[in-house]
DNA sequence: CATGAATGAGGTTTCATTCAT
DNA sequence: TATGAATGAAACCTCATTCAT
């Protein structure tokens, strides 16, 4: 992404977290973020939209940085539990973005935000089942809605003692015992059976009104593929692969364009990039967003 | 108070958490509340001003429900569990009164505001203690920071699910559900001996910048004052009566204004209302706020 | 003039003079005259009015004063020196009715207190005709206008130094300072016999504009013959005499009504007071109106 | 100073005039100023603001056309005329701008511009002062407070007449006609050795509340220093020069400053633009204002 | 690409005036 | 006659957004 750009999201991630979204003005983004108001506008059409990608950028960077740390050669518990050290610490890095705090306060804002935010949500349901059951394995499954949900919760609720106040945590220790806790709870309730509040039946339905989620899915995933097409543009291949993969990224765009594009195609279509480093990062982004393999 | 007064604040609680506070125009919560936008000021003088009385309403009516709900003959886990079945009750009932995003939001609001705030987190630590002690015993007295971060993160975070989603918990069942999860979680912290996250120590801290809380607590002991005042022009005493208690709410009064009021004299200078039940629950509340015994 | 209506007339002057007529809401008015906002509604149909009111009764106390200190047997510059001495010790006395001030203030306003002070400013130039040719001789008649002008700037700069300072002037020696700087100027303009700046046509242009000015003073001819009405009810007569003073009254309030009015007519009817006491103060005020001589 | 902002200042000393501070709105000012009404906040922060750059304009403009037209090679009682006989024409020039009425209405307005109008006063004191003590000789002296307060009298009551009124007068002869009665007035004083009304003493007490009147003085002080700097940045001097008297600007600056700036210093450093025409008029101001000579 | 002056819709708040009681 | 709750027009001011340069 455009540095300037960048610049300005960060800032404004300050800035919205201390004063709130209504209460900060383009103006004081500008001065702070070393551009001119008009420059503002040439990265992003409105106060919304930087709400958007501020959302996106964030999310992102969340992501990243928490996949990085994943090391398969440990237990599932210890890289969970990394995964959440990480987690306090992107918060305390950036201190500022309260993501709670904006989360609720992005749901007033337009339905593109809404929605994003609603996918990511489902996204993370993803991931902690993944986790969750890698760890305690199956049968906790009928509890996982309620794992997250009390997870997330003793989780988030450690991360505004870390943004508001200057108490002195050990992050790297603070991990750890919040999963101990989960521990704790996964362990009573294996225990003592109780029927879980919530199922995976029960939430999926409050996603159901989620407008083509899908469409959002193939918006990320057609940006990812136009970055692949600037790498391909600056990379140092044959002519003749450059053709090749150039028609495989054609065929693809289109694929994705389709109404009713089928995951498969995209899925061995991507295959052609194997052994090219420079897209594996791309493949592997697109595998987990479709939930395809890697081929 | 004012049935109009109440009427506007149930309304903008219920517009706020549709669509925030700043993208509520005065207007709005006139219209809704079947006043004209002049007749608001004359029951609040800003915007702000009713945000401050929404959290006053609302942290009274939760404080009052919660504890209608005690039964000394009842066990203390009983109890809590109840206590927090009256919240998600209330909650739910109010639906709109979004906790956390009011609660966040606010911190971009004036000071008196947050002041107000931060002085109820300070009374929700004591209630917190008071509970947890006599639930687990003493012996988890290390850990009660810790117990009610997780706990409150727990618990508000099936809040939010409960005011968004549309899916069907059975309430009764959630609260003891989640308390049953803090029962896993003192099981396995007292089993462990793990090292707590945070002290008492360290988080009272945060609270010593709240300049001079007792100002807050006074002017709230004096407003209960006035409503004994009224109460006492309504009752049907002896005038003999009267002319004696007017004495010492009188005398209460004075004392409470004074710089170094000592709570000792309150506390005996309440007991002249024993017996009297009219006064009854301002004893209690009075006694709680200053933290003295009801004689 | 009704009790309460006065008092709100003096309170109000003091809050215009300190905070300005915009400045100064109904509702401090209604407060400090201890009336409530409707009691004010019942005296004044609006704001304007009462400043209206506010200048009918100023000048009119003015005047009654004024008129009040001649002393027939002393010579007309004591006299005149006299008169101004009242209209310090007047001003000094409300301290708070800055003239000068409101009546700038007062342009802004609505058509009937302009016009009301237009007339009040055409009959201050009778007055100090009369009073400066019995003092100076008929010679300084071309002078007048000048003079007036001169004398009134004289005055008012003396004015805005008592109101405003906390200057200690003996006020007894000021009035005849300023008047023996009349002398000064008198004295100066007679010798060097320079031409005038502005003469009596000049100036009398000015008020053409004020439309009917007549009407005015019929209006308050009116008001005053309304008033021996109320006089005559109250009196103790013989019915006979009532009977015939209620003819005359009748008589002269439908000729006031006429569009063509007959002074000498009025003249003639107010003879029929003579020997009344009652009513020698109407007929007195009423002939100066309209510039007529008593019979 | 910028075109528009002139323009805004204008137009609106055009408005308040006819309308009243109050009574005229920022959208009247903007469309009639051909703005926009958020573009007449760029320009001012409020109308209050607004008002006092009123004030300022006027005085810098007045006080500039009264200096303009002084020829030492005349008489000081004719520089005297012709300074009030400029008077005179800028009033009937802007005829809108109405001294005392704007005045009057100011002092219920914002401190800032209460104050400034009081260092105004103050200033005009010390011009009378100055004025009449040269023309009348020291022997007037005694009386210089009470010459000025009926001078002003008398030549604010013109000021009225020809503002108002479609009189004819030729201005020219009002300035010495006017002065001639100060000629007749202190001819009379001189004469009859009356005692004065007001002294220097009784008077600057009014001022001592005046906080800090060098702080003002200062404020405006740094102003004309400020724009010398500009003045020296479009100057076609040799780069030595530039570097040489940027260097007594900074110290000017720093100077001033200071909390106990001394006059003397400043007085000297100014020396060093003697022979530059461009700063003459800065040097003449400054030591005006801190009440210096020009060396 | 970059700027920042300009726009004007829309927000909060005040207050003269009315009117049911 | 007296009250004061209620009204709503109109004021001041902010700020997201545009656009000529």
């Amino acid at each position: 992404m455009n540095e300037k750009k960048k610049n300005i999201i960060v800032t404004s991630i300050d800035l919205f977290a201390d004063k709130g979204f209504y209460s900060t003005s383009i103006q004081e983004i500008a001065d702070k973020s070393g551009v001119s108001k008009g420059a503002f506008y040439l990265h992003f059409h409105s106060k919304d939209e930087l709400m958007l990608e501020i959302f996106k950028y964030y999310y992102n960077l969340m992501q990243e940085n928490i996949e990085n740390v994943i090391d398969e050669a440990l237990s599932p518990k210890v890289n969970f539990t990394k995964q959440v050290e990480v987690q306090f610490h992107e918060i305390l890095k950036h201190k500022s973005f309260i993501l709670t705090q904006l989360k609720e306060q992005a749901f007033t804002l337009n339905k593109e935000l809404y929605d994003f935010i609603r996918l990511k949500e489902l996204e993370t349901q993803k991931w902690y089942k993944k986790n969750l059951v890698s760890i305690y394995g199956g049968e906790i499954e009928p509890y996982i809605i309620d794992l997250q949900i009390l997870f997330e919760g003793m989780k988030n609720n450690y991360f505004q003692v870390l943004i508001h106040g200057e108490v002195d945590i050990q992050i790297s220790k603070l991990a750890s015992f919040i999963v101990d806790r989960l521990d704790d709870i996964v362990a009573g309730l294996l225990t003592t059976k109780k029927e879980p509040m919530l199922t995976q039946e029960m939430v999926f339905s409050l996603f159901s009104d989620l407008t083509a989620p899908e469409e959002l899915v193939k918006k990320e995933v057609m940006n990812n593929l136009l970055e692949m097409q600037k790498v391909l543009n600056d990379a140092d291949f044959y002519e003749k692969t450059i053709n090749e993969l150039q028609g495989v990224i054609d065929f693809l765009i289109s694929e994705v364009k389709k109404q009713d594009s089928k995951t498969f195609v995209i899925q061995g279509m991507l295959a052609n990039f194997k052994g090219m480093h420079q897209f594996d990062q791309y493949r592997k982004v697109i595998s987990e967003k479709l939930g395809i393999r890697i081929l």
